[in-house]
DNA sequence: TTTGCATAAATTGTGTACAAAGAGCGGCGA
DNA sequence: TCGCCGCTCTTTGTACACAATTTATGCAAA
């Protein structure tokens, strides 16, 4: 049996992150009680689980309104991923793969590079492609062999605005994905270059490299955020 | 006017770093609320709180336990910790300190160094050493500009078992500082190269050294960890 | 003795009522 | 007209009662 409170937990999470409320709107426990159809307790153990996951600004005596990340704030939370996911590739080509996720960890890395190379980029191929980019570093984190590492880069990945792949604006009704197919060229350079780096077990190279496309790709996201916000601030 | 909320949290995570509650020992919510003068209600949210923080464990149905860290476990912290302190280090010393900054960083550093240096090396000293250790630490991290690091490398020092300046253990009644003089010598050498390192705006030096500073603690505290599981294994 | 089950006790999960703090609003005076 | 005060209303914080689940206990049978 879960309980009501982890089910009300993982919807609001979902609502959240998916931009069913805008950045810094509040949110109430009695309305989200009655949308949940359960009382006020389980939706305040949620409310409380999600301001400690960061997803959440908290104000005693006011409530609860979704977090709004500033530009700053974004850009320095890559600057640690990026650390962070760095240290995991180093990790892992020092640690090493087993046989069996070295065959997984090749077969990714094949199926993004016919992707992206192929004749055919349409919406599925992008989202399947998503899905590969996070199995990729997934696949490195775990190899990396320290849980503590693995949980504090899902803090860095699970915010509001930012997702695993690409961006997300509450502005919008559904999500868009900023990146042109050039981007995804570069972004799948990078991965055929680490992955080499890690069989070869190099780690020092594994991890500037890893740092430096995780950085990239937070670069990418800054400009693209910067021109958003001048965008949202022209219409405002 | 703060909240029974907030009250309850704080106090009972002073209570768990100090080592009131053994690791693995169950917090009945009942027991604590009377002990609090308060109802369950805060006391809930204060374990919710602290499991979030990482502090305790929890399972559905069955309540909070004080988290126990296994071997591994504080290695892959540490790991973690010194990787992220590298980065702040790194990132002071690209940014530079500020006059201000730079003067209390030089005076912190000239302090400690007379108490290690000096003839007296009571308890005292050691507490007081402590305390200069955290501001040469928290000034770093501080001047690196980064809060979203400072939270993460928050994350990792607030954890049962391991705390800032040494090892507290649940077993003795009292805090027990595990490192000779010897240790504090090495550390103030360490920090020493670290200062010269920031304040002549050497990042990648910073950051190798920070990184070789905090793993070295966390080896020391490794080793200590593992002769104390032998011994308290032996005793039971 | 041990194992299994049924029952009882203890503990956590949830709903709800009430207390308290904050926000919004209207009236009053300068 | 503007600003201030006090009121009301909304929203959050807390206590408590009850429901649901887990854990302990005791008894009977193998």
């Amino acid at each position: 049996m879960v309980t009501r409170t982890e089910s009300v937990t993982r919807r609001l999470r979902e609502a959240v992150l998916g931009g069913a409320y805008m950045p810094g709107g509040r949110l109430n426990e009695m309305a989200l009680a009655e949308a949940m159809q359960v009382s006020r307790t389980p939706v305040r153990a949620a409310l409380g689980a999600l301001f400690a996951e960061g997803l959440l600004d908290y104000e005693p005596n006011c409530g609860y309104v979704v977090r709004r990340l500033s530009l700053d704030e974004a850009v320095h939370i890559y600057t640690v991923r990026a650390t962070l996911e760095g240290l995991a590739a180093r990790l892992a080509a020092e640690t090493g793969l087993a046989d069996a996720a070295r065959a997984r960890f090749r077969e990714t890395l094949d199926e993004m590079e016919r992707l992206v190379a192929g004749d055919n980029w349409g919406d599925a191929e992008q989202q399947r492609w998503g899905d590969l980019n996070i199995a990729f570093h997934g696949q490195i984190i775990a190899a990396s062999g320290n849980g503590y590492l693995a949980n504090s880069i899902q803090r860095t990945r699970t915010l509001p605005l930012l997702t695993e792949s690409g961006v997300r604006t509450f502005l919008a009704e559904r999500a868009v994905v900023w990146w042109d197919r050039a981007a995804y060229r570069r972004s799948q350079d990078d991965h055929l270059d680490l992955g080499e780096a890690i069989l070869a077990r190099q780690g020092g190279r594994a991890e500037a490299l890893m740092r430096e496309h995780v950085e990239r790709a937070g670069r990418l996201i800054g400009r693209k955020l910067a021109n958003r916000t001048e965008a949202a601030l022209a219409l405002s």
